[in-house]
DNA sequence: ACAGTGATTGGCT
DNA sequence: GCCAATCACTGTG
């Protein structure tokens, strides 16, 4: 098992699809106040195009206050309240207003701190499945809100960088979709393949059995 | 397994 | 005033 390497400005000075893909199997780091150290291996990605793309915050080159992270450079985090009580946690590409959201985590360090922040009232102690299975409720397992990890350079940040540990996807493992919850923005846009996650990773969001057995045959 | 629904509020037009 | 890159819960099969 080879030594953590942070990912650098290089590394993600890429494009919006080319970061949706290096991206799975890397690994989020968050370093919490307190020191403790949650990380959790990126196994689901969607992409944010901008420009043409309906379901972006920055179609149609769309700037406002809120989506200012989308044309920082590449490696620049974008965190978004949305659905009055979530956060999406995104990561900015170097074409100007595309973003890379992280959907799903499979969890590495932490999960005892993880459970905490993701209690629910229901149910009990959730599976290691269910902590990270989703764009917002990683940020809830993560304690990644807009106040705390908003605009942060990941290649320079204490409290949130990428690594690569060599954890390596096979080409042949990714299964290429169509994205989650972007109905409204028309089927045209709806439809692109721009989500990307491990075949059979248990921590994905959402499958997509007809994109896998596409893949699969 | 999958479909339907209520919750809840900041940001944008 | 509208509505969202979601989630948890409930009901049905």
């Amino acid at each position: 098992m080879q030594k953590s390497r942070r990912l650098t400005k290089t590394n993600l000075n890429v494009s919006c699809k080319e970061m949706a893909l290096y991206l799975l199997g890397k690994v989020l780091v968050r370093k919490l106040d307190n020191g403790s150290i949650l990380k959790g291996r990126i196994v689901e990605t969607e992409c944010y195009l901008g420009g043409e793309d309906k379901a972006s915050h920055s179609y149609n080159g769309r700037q406002t206050p809120g989506n200012e992270p989308m044309y920082m450079p590449a490696g620049t985090t974008y965190v978004y309240f949305t659905y009055g009580m979530y956060f999406c946690f995104n990561i900015s590409s170097v074409e100007p207003g595309a973003a890379v959201l992280l959907r799903a985590l499979e969890p590495i360090q932490g999960l005892e701190i993880m459970k905490k922040f993701r209690t629910v009232k229901k149910k009990g102690p959730l599976k290691d499945t269910e902590l990270c299975n989703g764009p917002s409720k990683l940020c809830i397992a993560m304690n990644v809100t807009k106040d705390n990890c908003n605009k942060i350079d990941l290649t320079e940040s204490e409290r949130l960088w990428i690594e690569d540990d060599g954890g390596r996807i096979e080409a042949t493992q990714i299964v290429n979709c169509r994205r989650i919850g972007i109905a409204s923005a028309g089927e045209e846009w709806a439809a692109k393949p721009l989500r990307f996650y491990v075949l059979s990773n248990a921590h994905v969001s959402k499958r997509d059995k007809k994109a896998e057995n596409d893949l699969i045959s």
